[in-house]
DNA sequence: TCTATAATGAAACGATTGTTTCAAATAAAA
DNA sequence: TTTTATTTGAAACAATCGTTTCATTATAGA
């Protein structure tokens, strides 16, 4: 690791120009702490979420919080990612073991029931939560949003696309339209699952859904 | 109007009882009050939006505030219900001037396009935005919720099942599932429309959705 | 071992949170 | 006009908000 010291001494001994001292480290786990900020940011949403719950939550002190993460907005952000690529994680596993676009889709909608079904506490995705508390607040969660929507379309596209190709697909509609439509139907989907949970009405729904493709 | 004054005057003299005698009413217009706090809370959410604010937009005292909804919970609940029956008259009104059960549909769907292809902040649905941020922390916003779901779906019901009996909508499903569907694809169309107000992605969506009836 | 540097713990910061208090103002009924 | 019940205005409440400060601790490299 090199550290700029003091820049003043950028024409002068070169030894304190780069300092090769290193300090204490992190002693916290930042990936634990994240998952541990993430429960307690997804549980009662960004302006339902203090300080000190941060700091119960993650038993840190609050400079070491502070010295880490910045602000509460920022450790935010980088809990909003730390949960997307948690669960890009899982959507590639899922997608990797697919062996055609239409169990693409479908496993995809699988994984968002599951996760509806185990979600005891009722919360919802964290996405979409912050999506409707934060965009229309917070210019970096409406950057965040922005990207995470084009990502999800872009992927969308592509099996629809390949589903197309393959003929398993209709082509009523351009596969960026459906990729669009099941992008919005995996938002009501998450929706809907905060209040109804029962796995037979979210298969049905999650059917008529996938009908438009077929 | 009549007010017990003192319940150990019960069974003494009767004018202590039941006192006739008015004091000084609101000086405000409720509704009007109701309305201003709806525009703070839907902008702001519920843990989002202080006391302060709602002073600073309703212009009434704090006092008077706590006097005429004893607090701000109580208060949001009642801007729930105002901003609610305000939707449902827009939707009697649409629904009152359709033909057949298609038409009413397709209005209730352009009903929420308008809203939001008119909503320049981005703010989203008021309903679906507190069903995220706070079914898991209110029970009686829970509740709220709850009802609000079951009459959404009676009333989406009723509408397919004249459809499907006119044989203007299909009995692939059940107008129940269809019912649950049509409320899925809203919160959906609601929380997409948040970030994407293009008329004609929108338009695209709402009609791939409803091809499932027909 | 010594030195430089960053992480940590504890306390405090001013501002704001939702709510309460109470005297003063007010209006309907007597 | 007097009485009575309630709203209103202003101030204050304890608690909590997100953030900062700074002395102390700990560690990697010289």
């Amino acid at each position: 690791m090199i550290l700029i010291t003091n820049s003043s001494h950028f024409f002068g001994n070169f030894e304190t120009f780069i300092s090769l001292k290193m300090p204490k480290t992190e002693t916290f786990n930042r990936n634990q702490v994240l998952q541990q900020a993430t429960e307690v940011f997804h549980k009662n949403g960004y302006n339902g979420t203090s300080m000190q719950d941060l700091v119960d939550a993650t038993s840190l002190n609050r400079s070491s919080i502070y010295n880490s993460f910045g602000s509460k907005l920022n450790m935010f952000l980088e809990v909003l990612s730390h949960y997307q690529s948690y669960h890009n994680a899982n959507f590639n596993q899922g997608l990797a073991n697919s062996y055609n676009a239409k169990e693409a889709i479908e496993t995809i909608f699988e994984l968002n029931l599951n996760e509806i079904v185990n979600d005891n506490d009722r919360k919802g995705c964290m996405i979409v939560n912050c999506k409707s508390e934060m965009v229309n607040q917070e210019p970096s969660i409406k950057s965040f949003m922005e990207k995470n929507q084009d990502r999800m379309i872009a992927m969308l596209e592509d099996i629809v696309s390949k589903g197309q190709m393959e003929k398993i697909f209709n082509k009523d509609q351009t596969a960026n339209q459906y990729a669009l439509y099941l992008f919005s139907s995996i938002q009501g989907l998450r929706m809907t699952g905060i209040l109804n949970k029962n796995r037979e009405d979210l298969k049905s729904l999650i059917n008529t859904v996938l009908k438009a493709l077929y």
